[in-house]
DNA sequence: AATTGTCTGTACCAGTTGGTCTATACTTAT
DNA sequence: ATAAGTATAGACCAACTGGTACAGACAATT
């Protein structure tokens, strides 16, 4: 009898998903994978079908813990909270990152030429969850008297979904701290 | 005597600079510079320093363009008919690139890394000048009595830079023409 | 016609690319 | 011990990378 897979996947992508975010698709070659993850060229093509295979899993890891968060904070229940605290750990999960690896969905979406229909689908999706948990928390928050009616959600979650997108890729190296707080607190003036 | 230069140098940066913009530095082959340019790789390296040579300059070039128009945008001299005008024809020049190659410092703004700091100083002070024009017309139009005084210049500046960052970035692939509408519509909004 | 220097095409370079393959070492269950 | 399957290391591949070198074609001045 054989032998269970002794590398741990999740760890791989997860490795993996450091490694293309920072650099990009084209400009991660097979010998950084390979130093990133720590699994031979060998294992790598055992147990995934290549490169873009590799790629393709990450980024719908990445995608799936991004899912989840969100869920977390609609869970809150309190969707004017669930924002700000949104903004708020989104400038701090920006300014934490010292690698400067950005957004693994963001930066994909700003090379999406070049890129499968696949990865196309999985950037579009992702981005369109984005938008409409902020058009939830919108109407709910309409809903409960907490933000004035004139606000017509669609567009303004649009919004923010846009000024998301400018902190996570100017967060790589265009602007620090204090500018992304500014952006953060503008995108909440949205919605008061 | 010898002979001038043959070719257009700005036709060359022109597209080059197309070639860079929808495929990035990495992913762009001095083979796909040459079939785009035209000219040949020994003319090339005559006429430029390299391949890196030849993006700093092509950059610089889509820059100077760029600060022109934003130029002839303030000599207009009605601020808030700029600013319309100007998310106007950002939704339409995004929409009408049908090669999706996107805006230049935008989308070398989302690759900062592995760029050399020339590369990034170019990229920030395009960026800076565009937030300068935004919060130049926002105050020009309070002293106007056009725009309310509660409006924060800086502030809503910065969130206008990324709205227009979020519209090039994705009308790249991910979002079509009633999306981008949408967007620029809430920009103005911003300052209303 | 001779000269000067640019353009073009091609050949060439060493290094890297993504990907395949094989031989060997290893771990587990029988 | 044997068998089955995994991990590893490395050799190997053709294609491509950015960059250099060189020969000849060409244009303009003298």
């Amino acid at each position: 009898m054989p032998w269970e897979k002794s590398f741990d996947e999740a760890d791989v992508l997860d490795r993996a998903m450091a490694v293309f975010s920072k650099k990009g698709y084209d400009s991660t070659s097979l010998a950084d994978l390979i130093e990133a993850t720590g699994i031979n060229k060998g294992s790598l093509y055992n147990a995934f079908k290549g490169k873009g295979d590799l790629f393709v899993r990450s980024l719908l890891k990445y995608d799936e813990e991004h899912r989840q968060y969100l869920a977390e904070l609609e869970a809150m229940d309190d969707p004017k909270t669930a924002l700000t605290t949104f903004f708020d750990s989104l400038v701090e999960f920006t300014v934490g990152d010292v690698e400067k690896r950005g957004c693994f969905i963001v930066n994909t979406a700003g090379d999406l030429t070049g890129h499968s229909d696949k990865v196309k689908d999985i950037v579009c999706n992702s981005l369109g969850r984005l938008e409409a948990f902020f058009r939830r928390c919108i109407e709910v928050a309409q809903a409960r008297g907490d933000m004035p009616r004139s606000i017509e959600p669609q567009s303004v979650a649009r919004a923010l979904l846009g000024l998301t997108v400018a902190i996570r890729l100017l967060g790589r190296g265009v602007f620090g701290r204090p500018q992304l707080e500014m952006m953060a607190r503008e995108a909440i003036r949205l919605v008061e």
